[in-house]
DNA sequence: CTGAAAGCGCTTACAG
DNA sequence: CTGAAAGCGCTTACAG
């Protein structure tokens, strides 16, 4: 059987409130009784367990990070950041999948409010998430990327001036017939849509929806599939404003399917500065920003959250900047 | 104030027993009893606290998955199935990275024994793996990837074999001089080096250390820094055999880099078949494996071991298969 | 500086 | 079919 403090009390000679007091360092303990104490824990193999300190303290140290397809690059380095900067913190992380139905997202709070977990830092799917409502109970959450719900904490990068940017220096650099790959009606790419069709805005340039091709499950793949598709049945653009990284690796595929090669026929742009994009060919343009800063702003968000339920909400901007590389070229 | 089961029954007029049967349907309840605590459960948005019932029935309902390195997309891949598998079966998933020091390792098994978790499929890095330890009273435990100590379940693919395979394949289409990349001293890296040993040996060829390169952090980066100086200083090889995909994508940038490119001077293979692989420039020949069927099979296995820890151990190999695709031609 | 007691919220024998 | 009690292992007032 496991030992519990009453066991090491026992050895010890001890009551469990010394051994706890120990463990915790919450009471000065002299010297001789730590040492005996200490013996005693090495001795029975003494591990805590967590589920009664949880219980007792009402913290379990562990925090949910749900995003929306753990299957892309971005999530991945997201994920790393995200338990690196946990780890830190003495925090863990339990991982959820929001995308593919918005149940999960109610799910999700429910689970943070049965306290196995502290709080949440949630990346919604939609904008007009359900989950997410002034009049439930909520728990501790951080919402990351694109909401505009003032009702939580909020850590992000500004997505509309990302995109408006980026397309910005594609105009400059004398491209007119710009294509979007990745609209569709989820959060992320409703805002940077509106993004882009503000670079196209000052530029005088008439937004074409035939242009803005969705690519519904946001994998390299599918978009090659639709972006195949596009140029089957239309005249290739003079450049394409991907809304991640991982959607330009399909478009540039499509692109060399058809005989198109980047940049020298078409520029192409993404969006997250995964790592891979720094040697595909070619190599990507796209908008960068400090994934740890990102990540790391989050959880202390989150812990402050956690700490005190009552403070303000806030919401942080975490800088961004483009990355210039060699898909892009002026025309 | 959240609401107890005790608060539920003061409600329905019933003790905290009959709630606890409605909740968790362990004996009938009367039609009209039920609806009674039924009512009192919404009407007081009761959500049970999962540290209370986890510290008594000793489950908690999370399991933990500790691999190497969440930034690889092999990672994002594998967590994806596996938050999928655990959740179809009422699990929750906690993540940890095993990367860049042995103590994480043993760190988890202690989390695991703190029973905030009820078990832990871990992927570790070193064979000579410490924390693994017959001595020591091991959690529910299933190591994934390439162990050789038969001290806990084991769920992998025959990395020796898959390697071998895909060497043969490079061999019979009249390469001579291959390059390996990824070769170190982790667990997977050794394995996999004695798969392609295996398959030069048996076409007679005797393997020269020059061209077993490493890529000690096993990013794409990391690759393409290492093979343009492999490059620099070397006779290009026929093919280079790429310990990941990840792996892959650097070493075909860096012959991009000199001037090489990818069938037509140089085959390359993978190892995984990440979903990128399917739409890279080349697409990638590569080695896949059923990653649903891998990982429902390791949170298979490890439900069986916390179930009965005394069950005999067990070792399942997952099938795995070449895919074809343009990253090599024979020569 | 330390001990004995109470209680976090749940579920499971034990009675009825 | 239901109630009252005990206990999972921890920590925190409350006394000394």
């Amino acid at each position: 059987m496991r030992a519990t403090v009453r066991d090491v009390a026992a050895r010890a000679g001890v009551s469990p409130k010394t051994v706890s007091n120990v463990l915790n360092g919450t009471f000065r303990v002299s010297p001789a009784t730590r040492e005996k104490v200490e013996e005693a824990l090495n001795a029975l193999d003494y591990v805590p367990n967590l589920s009664a300190r949880g219980l007792r303290n009402g913290r379990t140290g562990m925090i949910a990070v749900a995003l929306p397809d753990l299957r892309m690059s971005y999530s991945a380095e997201m994920c790393h950041h995200f338990v690196q900067a946990a780890a830190s913190r003495g925090l863990h992380v339990q991982i959820e999948e929001t995308g593919g139905g918005g149940d999960r997202e109610v799910d999700l709070m429910s689970r943070a409010r049965a306290q196995l977990i502290d709080g949440l830092i949630l990346n919604p799917v939609r904008l007009e998430s359900t989950a997410v409502q002034r009049d439930v109970a909520l728990p501790p959450v951080v919402l990351i990327g694109e909401v505009d719900q003032p009702i939580a904490d909020h850590v992000w990068i500004d997505n509309v001036a990302a995109i408006c940017e980026i397309t910005q220096l594609l105009l400059d650099e004398g491209h007119r017939r710009i294509a979007l790959v990745g609209a569709d009606n989820t959060a992320t790419a409703q805002l940077r849509m509106v993004g882009f069709h503000q670079a196209l805005r000052t530029a005088g340039i008439e937004a074409d929806p035939e242009l803005e091709i969705p690519s519904p499950d946001w994998h390299s793949t599918d978009a090659n599939r639709w972006f195949n598709t596009f140029l089957d049945d239309h005249q290739a653009p003079d450049a394409v404003v991907c809304m991640t990284d991982t959607l330009a690796m399909g478009v540039i595929r499509a692109l060399a399917d058809h005989d198109l090669s980047v940049p020298e026929d078409v520029s192409v742009v993404g969006y997250d500065n995964i790592t891979d994009s720094a040697v595909m060919l070619p190599r990507l343009t796209t908008i960068d920003f400090d994934k740890q800063k990102f990540t790391e702003t989050a959880i202390d968000v989150l812990t402050a959250r956690i700490a005190d339920p009552d403070r303000p909400i806030m919401s942080v901007t975490i800088p961004h900047r483009i990355i210039r590389r060699d898909s892009t070229r002026p025309r």
